[in-house]
DNA sequence: CCATCTTTGTGCACACGTTCACAAAGACAT
DNA sequence: ATGTCTTTGTGAACGTGTGCACAAAGATGG
């Protein structure tokens, strides 16, 4: 799981499994691949090729948001399109700032994928005073000591926080002070939020260790067992030779 | 969940359970603060708030690992992130490219969380010939022609693609088939690989929809039901009443 | 109108993940 | 030594997610 959700019993958004939910808007983006090749119909074997899953998978999470599709066809594309963009809340417009323009908050503010579903960027923050003004993707740096009138004027509740890891904890408590429910947070430090205001987060770092182990395990699949994995019950400290790093 | 495991039974890798895994980096983050500032023992209740999981599942996740910490004391912290920096194979030297310098590329390169772990850019590549031995982050651009040598010469097992989506799948093939076996993906698209490939992704515009999925949810919680759930059973086409997208 | 064929929607069983709650392990004081 | 106190490690219960396999729905052709 990605996400940061601080506390609440975990799932339980009003009937839909949050795993279908993370599915939605891969769904989403295959449909309108489709849509652009104006392809009328598509089976959920076809769908679930296109998504990465498994076709049983896909029904199911289809079943959550009501019996659309035709038994013997398949899914109208568009009229998917529409239910699933209006599920997530897409048909909607979202104001959202991002905070913290350096070399990821500049990506970020570039990117297009944000534009085309509802999101629109309602300013780019940063605190430093001399990128005050300069222009990003067409927007021009809002200095942070504005931070609460933006939010406030543009009734932000999507907040993207793109700082140093030091910053991330007050720039967050900032922008829910000011009205921000939901926080997707780029910064690599667990960030604490009242109840009642989303967390996910996205950790570059972490993603990379996981490719790490996945790959150790490959790497040590050839040979039998090194020195990899230690006696069960060694204890820490009952004898000091922990030089730097390793164990007793 | 975040990953893009393509087949394979999902989790087993060798006794530690996937959602462990992909908790272990951020223990390892909450220790080695812990480390910097010298604490030489912390209870599985501080080390849980500091990495914001639940204390019992810091206590399951480590018993995976074997047997450390001292009843009645709590976790030797530099035995601690020795364990887990072995465990997650950061001990090693892992090389790296990054394909596709843009924005995000650079952002990447300039990212300073890799180099403290065991991760070595090796090379940056970008399909651009104009930008070929320009210099981000202190390294010269190369030119993707020279993708399978770079990747040979190295012996890099790690790529992370940060092109356009369009290019990305052409970008996995040729990484897989110069020998890299663990892909990060920031190009939204679903790669398909060859068995034995990890891929994993991050996709800025789903966090953000899943977001505005809660964020939909909260605001709809006031209002008993608008027009915002339809009932189950409509068919599409049976009366017009969704316009501008509907089907037939 | 009936038979056939395709594809959905879902009941069921199983795997995985989380949390509780407590016995056992050890530290520490006396 | 013995007792008390803290904190780990884990068995067991529960909840969530996945995938199989099939009945029911509907399209399509004769």
């Amino acid at each position: 799981m990605a996400t940061g959700r601080t506390h609440r019993p975990a799932t339980r958004s009003r009937g839909i499994p949050e795993a279908t939910v993370a599915r939605l808007p891969l769904y989403l983006r295959a449909l309108t691949a489709l849509s652009e090749r104006s392809v009328p119909t598509v089976s959920s074997e076809e769908l679930a090729a296109a998504a990465g899953v498994n076709s049983a998978k896909l029904r199911k999470d289809f079943s959550y948001l009501g019996s659309y599709g035709t038994r013997g066809v398949g899914y109208d594309v568009e009229y998917l399109v529409y239910q699933i963009s209006r599920e997530l809340g897409l048909t909607q417009d979202w104001p959202v700032v991002i905070v913290g323009i350096g070399n990821l908050g500049a990506a970020l503010a570039n990117y297009g994928g944000f534009a085309s579903r509802g999101f629109r960027i309602a300013a780019l923050i940063d605190a430093d005073p001399a990128q005050t003004g300069k222009q990003v993707a067409g927007l021009p740096l809002r200095h942070s000591d504005e931070l609460e009138a933006i939010v406030a004027a543009n009734q932000v509740s999507i907040g993207v926080i793109a700082t140093p890891a030091g910053a991330a904890q007050e720039v967050c408590d900032r922008l829910v002070a000011a009205g921000v429910t939901s926080i997707l947070n780029f910064a690599p430090t667990v960030l604490s939020v009242p109840d009642g205001v989303d967390v996910r987060k996205v950790d570059l770092s972490i993603e990379l260790q996981i490719l790490a182990f996945h790959e150790q395990r490959k790497a040590g699949e050839e040979q039998p067992a090194s020195a990899a994995r230690p006696a069960r019950g060694q204890r820490p400290g009952t004898d000091g030779d922990v030089p730097a790093v390793m164990p007793a």
